[in-house]
DNA sequence: ACTGAAGCGGAGCAGATGCTCCGGTAGGGT
DNA sequence: ACCCTACCGGAGCATCTGCTCCGCTTCAGT
């Protein structure tokens, strides 16, 4: 019959392969050799290559777990009062670039307009649609000022997983707080 | 004599360097070959490694050029009126980091607690005492907040600069409206 | 057990990149 | 005009990195 059935070493390698791209990104960002990967993960180079036919499939692959696991965890995360929900979301997303510098450089490279990449793309769209959930609920709620779209808050979450790679989170989350502030109804000024 | 007397040759050549080094790292940031760099200059390896010991070196001194144009041309920008100034200085140095992508990034690498690179955090001494300058006066005017220091306004710009260099003007102009916002003393919540 | 096809490992290829070496060239003081 | 020396150019070296190739191994259905 049709029953290709996998073989049990075939997926166990898989696994591996997609955990070490993962803590490899995670550590140092995407830029990354593939020998290095092929030796964290127990296995030869041929063995990557079979499963993946190519070192950039492979990192599209192992951001897609971080990307989905960051969602739900985020999701998971919220408590109905939006204000709040928004702002530990943006502290909560830093705290995890903080950790895996490679994060939001994915998320930078999905961007509308970018060039090409449909995989990585894939990835944003797994925090998308919370980020805009969060955006219309804080609106509603009247704390965020009204002529802010989620495009502008992914944006600035961006923007400042630059420097959270780059400075210690006291130094960042003094910049997030500004940036927070001025995210504020109160504080809206006529764009 | 002790007439070392520069040849003009030599001269001309280093300047060609130069040149076409700005040049590259305004048009695609500072990963450059050393190929292209003494092709464009129009001379060839050895004249390169010649007058710079490294391609590092060579960067460093192209990129001290564009620093201090940056900061002659912001300094003579001033109109005294410290608010206007001072969101007229971020404002154009994300334009002109927009036109050349490598610049923010040679100021990143020039934070406090980076690695090394002396000759970087040169580049950045160019500007820092401008942003010093504009941040009290802004903060004497009672516009700015006072909890903010001249490091956060830094880190804000060098955060900005990320996402300029990604997409259209008019995004990140939006963004860079809400963190100015952020950073009126009106908008201000307790840190 | 048997067997054959899917899977495995890592030497090696091709191209990129920072830098060196050295025969030849040309500036500029005499 | 001459010559010495600083200077020039680019072939070539060493290293890195993504990827392929192929002989050997191991799983899993019988």
């Amino acid at each position: 019959m049709t029953s290709p059935a996998i073989r049990s070493d075939a997926a166990r390698n898989r696994g591996r392969l997609l955990d070490a791209a993962a803590g490899l990104i995670a550590e140092r960002g995407s830029d990354i050799d593939v020998r290095e990967i092929s030796r964290r993960a127990g296995v030869g180079m041929g063995t990557l290559y079979r499963h993946f036919p190519t070192k950039e499939a492979l990192l599209d692959a192992a951001l897609e777990h971080v990307f989905t696991s960051w969602a739900e965890q985020a999701a998971a995360a919220r408590t109905g009062e939006a204000w709040r929900d928004l702002s530990t979301f943006l502290g909560d997303a830093l705290s995890r670039q903080t950790a895996s510098p490679g994060l939001l450089d994915a998320y930078c490279q999905a961007l509308p307009g970018q060039a090409g990449n449909t995989a990585r793309r894939h990835c944003r769209q797994q925090v998308a649609p919370l980020i805009t959930e969060l955006v219309q609920a804080a609106r509603q709620a009247g704390e965020l000022r009204s002529d802010v779209t989620d495009e502008d808050v992914s944006l600035l979450l961006v923007a400042l997983g630059r420097i959270a790679t780059v400075v210690p989170e006291t130094a960042w989350r003094r910049v997030l707080h500004v940036a927070l502030d001025g995210l504020r109804a109160t504080a809206a000024t006529p764009m």
